[in-house]
RNA sequence: GGAGGAAUGGGUGAGUGGUUGAAACCGGCGGUCUUGAAAACCGUUAGCGGGGUGACUCGCUCGGGGGUUCGAAUCCCUCUUCCUCCGCCA
C-alpha cells in the first residue's frame, strides 16, 4: 500500500517506476478519483461546520428557555444532505483503498529491470558442485530406498504434495530446524518467536497476501482463519497497529513454522519428490528497521541465510531478482539457490526481501524517535532456510556410492549420527 | 459452549445528553531555581483527514460498526477483545 500524499505529489514518476515491473498505473483514473473525493469531503465538512454552529445556537436558546423548533427543523434537513454526501465519500474511499492496495511496491533503483526470471542477475556464487564418480540419485529415489521418506502413505492419509518422514528422516528435519534456530539466535542475534500457524485476514492484508493472492492460500471453513503460507505473516503482524520505539530498531526475529500453500497454478511443476509441497517447514527471519538502515540490513539478513548453507557445506548462488520477477510487496529481493544434483541445477531455497514501508503502511507499523514524529518502519524477511529443500540438498549432495548419506559436520550433534543408513529403519 | 463484568489520551483514572477533545494524577518535553543534579514551581504534551504560501482554520476520532437526537464518551443495537465463574479439554 502506498502513501496517498506521496502518491499524489509524485504520480508521474511513480507510474514510470511501476512500469518497469510491468504494472500500468492508470494516472487519469487516479486523478479523477482523487479530486472527486476531495470535492465531496470539502462539501460535507462545510455542511457539518454549519450544523455544529446551529446546534450550539439551539443549546443557547434552550438554556434561556426559548423555543428552537424552526432551527431544529433546519438542521434536520441539513443532516439528510450530509449523510448522502458521506455515503458518497465512503464509497470513494473504498474504491480508492482498493486501487491503492492493488498497486505493487516501487522497485529499488539497484534492481535490474527485466520481465522474467531470465533477467535476474547472479551476484555471487559459493562452493563447487560436487563431481560424482557414480551416477547420483535424486531424493525421490534415495528417500524411499533409505526408508526415510514416504510419499505414497502421505498421499493416502492426506493427498498429493504431502510427505511423511520416517525415523532418521524425521529426525533430520527436526535437526535442521534446531540447527538453524540455534545459529540465528545464538550467533546472528535474532530473537526466537513461536507464532500461531493460523492467522486472520487482517494479518494477510498487512503483509500483502490479501486481497490479491487469495487463491494461493488455504482457508479454514466458518472461521476467519487461514493456514499461514509463511511465518512472515504472523511475525510481521506481531507489531501491526503499534508504534515502536525507534531506538529499539532494528528488531530481529526468527521463527520456525510449517507453511501451507495451495500451489494453485503450479500444476505440473516440480511434481516429483518434495521440492514443491502443500505443507513445508521453514525457519524465517524477520526484521523491523529504520528506513535509512533497511538496505544495509537486507545485506546482513541475506548473509545470515547464506551462512546456514556455508555451515552445511552446500554450494549455492545468490541472485538479485529483476523487476519483473519480484513479489508485489517487495522493493528488492535476493534469492538463494542451492545446488541440487537431482535437478542438475540451482534451486531456490531462500528469498530475502526488503519491503521498505509497503507492508508497514498496510499493517500500521510505525516507530517513534526520541524527538520527532513517528514514521513507518521498513520490514524485511527471508527464509533462513526452507527446511524441506535443505533436507533434499543434504540427501542429494552428501549421497555416497553405497546409497548412504554422509552427515555434514555441523549437523552431527543435532542428528546424533554421521551417516544415514537404510538399516536404521526397521519398518517397510 | 453457558452466565456475568469491562474497554476513555503514553500510563493510572474521572466523566450518564449541550463550549468535555475530554478533569486529576503519573510519565514525557521546555523553563525558573542550582556549580551540576534532585526537589519545588511555571508552562507544555493525541491522532487522522480537508482548505490556506503562512499565522491559521474546519471536520472526524473516548475498542469497531450501526441507530436515536437539533446535539452522544454519556441512551439503544451489534461485533471484537479482555477479565471472573461454570462446563469441556491438552
Amino acid at each position: 500500500m502506498h502513501d496517498l500524499s506521496f502518491f499524489r505529489a509524485n504520480l508521474d514518476a511513480i507510474a514510470q517506476r511501476l512500469a518497469t515491473r510491468g504494472f500500468q498505473l492508470n494516472v487519469e483514473e487516479f486523478r479523477a478519483l482523487d479530486s472527486e473525493r476531495r470535492a465531496a469531503i470539502t462539501e460535507s465538512e462545510q455542511l457539518k461546520a454549519q450544523k455544529n454552529a446551529e446546534s450550539a445556537e439551539i443549546a443557547k436558546l434552550r438554556k434561556q428557555g426559548l423555543d428552537a423548533e424552526d432551527r431544529q427543523q433546519k438542521v434536520r434537513s441539513m443532516s439528510e444532505r450530509i449523510s448522502s454526501l458521506d455515503d458518497k465519500v465512503k464509497e470513494l474511499d473504498e474504491s480508492f483503498r482498493t486501487m491503492l492496495a492493488g498497486i505493487p511496491n516501487i522497485p529499488h533503483e539497484s534492481v535490474p529491470v527485466g520481465k522474467t526470471a531470465e533477467d535476474n542477475v547472479e551476484v555471487r556464487r559459493w562452493g563447487q558442485p560436487r563431481q560424482f564418480d557414480f551416477e547420483p540419485k535424486a531424493h525421490w529415489d534415495l528417500g524411499p530406498e533409505l526408508h526415510i521418506l514416504d510419499l505414497e502413505r502421505a498421499a493416502k492419509i492426506t493427498g498429493a504434495r504431502f510427505a511423511v518422514y520416517w525415523g532418521v528422516g524425521a529426525r533430520l528435519e527436526r535437526a535442521l530446524i534446531n540447527f538453524m534456530l540455534d545459529v540465528h539466535t545464538r550467533e546472528h542475534g535474532y530473537t526466537e518467536v513461536l507464532p500461531p500457524f493460523l492467522i486472520n485476514s487482517a494479518s494477510l492484508f498487512g503483509t500483502g497476501q490479501l486481497p490479491k493472492f487469495k487463491d494461493d492460500l488455504f482457508k479454514i471453513e466458518n472461521h476467519d482463519f487461514w493456514l499461514a503460507p509463511t511465518a512472515e505473516v504472523p511475525v510481521t503482524n506481531l507489531f501491526r497497529d503499534e508504534t515502536l520505539d525507534a531506538g529499539q530498531l532494528p528488531i530481529k526475529l526468527c521463527a520456525y513454522t510449517p507453511c501451507f500453500r495451495s500451489e494453485a497454478g503450479s500444476y505440473g511443476r516440480d511434481v516429483r519428490g518434495i521440492i514443491r509441497q502443500h505443507q513445508f517447514q521453514k525457519v524465517e527471519l524477520v526484521k523491523f528497521t529504520r528506513p535509512e538502515q533497511s538496505y544495509d540490513e537486507l545485506e546482513k539478513l541475506t548473509a545470515d541465510a547464506e551462512d546456514i548453507l556455508k555451515r552445511l557445506g552446500l554450494p549455492f548462488r545468490t541472485v538479485v531478482l529483476s523487476t519483473g520477477d519480484m513479489g508485489a510487496a517487495s522493493a528488492k529481493t535476493y534469492d538463494l539457490e542451492v545446488w541440487l544434483p537431482g535437478q542438475n541445477g540451482y534451486k531456490e531455497i531462500s528469498s530475502c526481501s526488503n519491503f521498505e514501508a509497503y507492508q508497514a503502511r498496510r499493517a500500521g507499523i510505525r516507530a517513534k524517535p526520541d524527538k520527532g514524529k513517528a514514521d513507518y518502519v521498513h520490514t524485511l524477511n527471508g527464509s533462513g532456510l526452507a527446511i524441506g529443500r535443505t533436507w533434499v540438498a543434504i540427501v542429494e549432495n552428501y549421497q555416497q556410492a553405497d546409497g548412504t548419506i554422509l552427515v555434514p559436520e555441523a549437523l552431527r550433534p543435532y542428528l546424533g549420527t554421521d551417516c544415514i543408513k537404510p538399516e536404521s529403519q526397521p519398518f517397510h
